[in-house]
DNA sequence: TCACCCCGAAATGTATACAATAGCGCCCAA
DNA sequence: TTGGGCGCTATTGTATACATTTCGGGGTGA
C-alpha cells in the first residue's frame, strides 16, 4: 500500500523531512517523531493548520513517511497539550477552543505570567534583556512586513523565553503550552488584521524589567493580556448544529 | 505467548480490571484505557510503585489483559505528566524526580495555588465549603489511623479540589499534575512519618476561605507549602553513578 | 415522495509480527 | 587469573494485518 521500504532502501523521493540515515533506528526515530511533533505543532501555531482541520492518519503518515504508529504517538502529544482533539472514533482534528477555554487560558496566564516576572526581575542578567529586546524587535519588524505567522510565532516566542528566563522549567513548559493554545484561540475569535500582541508592549515590558520594576511590570503583563482578550471577539454563537431551531424561528 | 483470546471469549481470571463487556470495542476502549491510567497513577502516587520502579511493558500488558499497544499509550501518557520516565531503549520507570525539579514544583505551586485562593474567596459557596471540610477531617482521620496511602491520597484530593473549585480547569489541571509530582517527591525526600500536609493547616485554610480573608488564605497557603517543602530532605547527594570521582577524589 | 434501512467504502482501534537495541554473561587469549 | 571481545537473551521500537466503527449513498416500502 504504502511505499515502505523493509529496512535500508535509500528512497528519499517521499521523506520531505529524512534526518540523515534513512533507517528507523530507535534513538533516531524519537528524535524523527520530535522533528514530525514540531511541524504539526508549528503549523498549529502559525495557523496554517487552522482550528476544526481533521489531521488524518494515513495522510500524515504518507507525508512523513513513517507508519501510523508513529503518528498516533505524536498526535496523542499533541492532544495532551490540547492542540488537537482527538474523538474516539473519528479521529484527530485541529482543536477548536470554546469560548470558556479561551477564557480559562488568559486567566491561567495573567497569573502565571505576572508572577514569572516577579521572579524575574531578581534574576535576569544584561545579556538576557539584549536577547528579549532582540526577539521584540522581530516581532515588529515581521508586524511591519505583514509577515503574520511569523509574527505570531515570535510574540509566542517571547512569552516562552520569558517564562524559560525565570528558572522554573515546569512552569515554563505550562507556559508554552498556554501560549500554543493562545494562538489557537487568536485563530478562532481574533479578527484578521488583529494578532494578539500588536503594540510595542513587549518593548515596554522589557523597560520595566530593565528597571527593576517587579509589582509594574506584573501589572503591565496582566494588562497586556487583558487588552488581547479585550481585543478578541469571544462569543461561541457558531455552534455547530443544535441552533437551528433558533435561526429559522422565524420561517417556522 | 501470551494469552489473549482471539475475539470474544470469557475469561476473566487473567483481567482483575475487565470492564463490563470483555470485547475490546473501540468507545469501550478508551475508558478502559483510562481505567489503567488511574490505576498506575494511583499506585505511583500512593506510593505502591516507588521512584524508580521499573514499569516492563509485557508485564502491564499481562496483568490488565491488553496488548502492549494499549499499555504504550498509556504510559506515554503518564511520561507526559512526568509521573513515569520514558527512557528511550529501556522503557518506562517511575520518575525519580531531581531536586531541582522538587523546587520547581513547589515554586510553582506557591505560584499557582495562591493565586487560585484570591479567585476562589470570590465565589466559593457555603456547600463547597462544607465539602472542603468533610475532605480535610478525612484526611486528618486518615493520618490519625496510620493510614499512609489513603492519606496521602486525601491530601492531593484537597489540594485538587481546592483547584477544581477556582472555576479554571486549565489550572485545575495543571494543579492535579503538580500535586502527583508532589507525592513523588514526597517518596523520595521526605523523612518516613512525615508525609506532606500533615497538621491542620488545611482546616485552618477552610477558616479563612470562610471569613473571605482572600490575602490571607493567598500567605498561609504559601507558608503551608513552604513548611511541607522545608521539612523535605532535598539533597540529591545519593545521585547514581557520577560522583564517584568527587567521592574518591582523595585516592585520585 | 418521503422516510427508513441496509450496505459499502473509508478511517480508526487493537493486536501481533518482526527488527533493532541494550544488558549481561561467557569464552578465549595473554 | 584477568581483561577484552563476542554472542545471547530480554525488552523495546516500528510496521503491518485485522477487527470495528462511522458516514454516506442507494434502494425499498409505505
Amino acid at each position: 500500500m504504502t511505499s515502505h521500504r523493509p529496512t535500508s532502501q535509500p528512497d528519499s523521493t517521499d521523506q520531505p523531512f529524512a534526518s540523515a540515515s534513512g533507517k528507523a533506528g530507535s534513538g533516531k526515530g524519537v528524535q524523527r517523531q520530535d522533528e514530525i511533533y514540531r511541524a504539526i505543532s508549528d503549523a498549529v501555531i502559525e495557523h496554517r493548520l487552522k482550528p476544526g482541520a481533521r489531521l488524518r492518519e494515513d495522510a500524515l503518515a504518507e507525508v512523513f513517511g513513517i507508519s501510523r504508529t508513529g503518528i498516533r504517538k505524536v498526535l496523542q502529544r499533541l492532544a495532551l497539550e490540547q492542540l488537537v482533539t482527538l474523538t474516539p472514533g473519528k479521529g484527530a482534528s485541529v482543536t477548536r477552543p470554546s469560548a470558556e477555554e479561551a477564557r480559562e487560558v488568559f486567566e491561567a496566564r495573567r497569573l502565571v505570567e505576572s508572577g514569572l516576572l516577579a521572579m524575574l526581575t531578581r534574576r535576569i542578567t544584561a545579556d538576557e534583556l539584549k536577547e528579549l529586546r532582540a526577539l521584540a524587535g522581530e516581532e515588529q519588524q515581521a508586524l511591519q512586513e505583514h509577515e503574520q505567522s511569523v509574527a505570531i510565532k515570535l510574540s509566542a516566542a517571547f512569552h516562552n523565553r520569558l517564562a524559560a528566563l525565570a528558572g522554573n522549567q515546569t512552569l515554563a513548559r505550562f507556559v508554552d503550552q498556554l501560549c500554543s493554545r493562545s494562538s489557537l484561540i487568536l485563530a478562532v475569535y481574533g479578527h484578521a488584521g488583529n494578532l494578539g500582541c500588536e503594540c510595542n508592549d513587549h518593548n515596554q515590558l522589557v523597560d520595566l524589567l530593565q528597571a527593576g520594576e517587579s509589582e509594574q511590570a506584573a501589572t503591565f503583563m496582566c494588562r497586556h493580556l487583558d487588552s488581547i482578550e479585550a481585543s478578541l471577539s469571544i462569543d461561541d454563537a457558531p455552534e455547530e448544529a443544535p441552533d437551528l431551531r433558533d435561526i429559522f424561528s422565524a420561517y417556522q
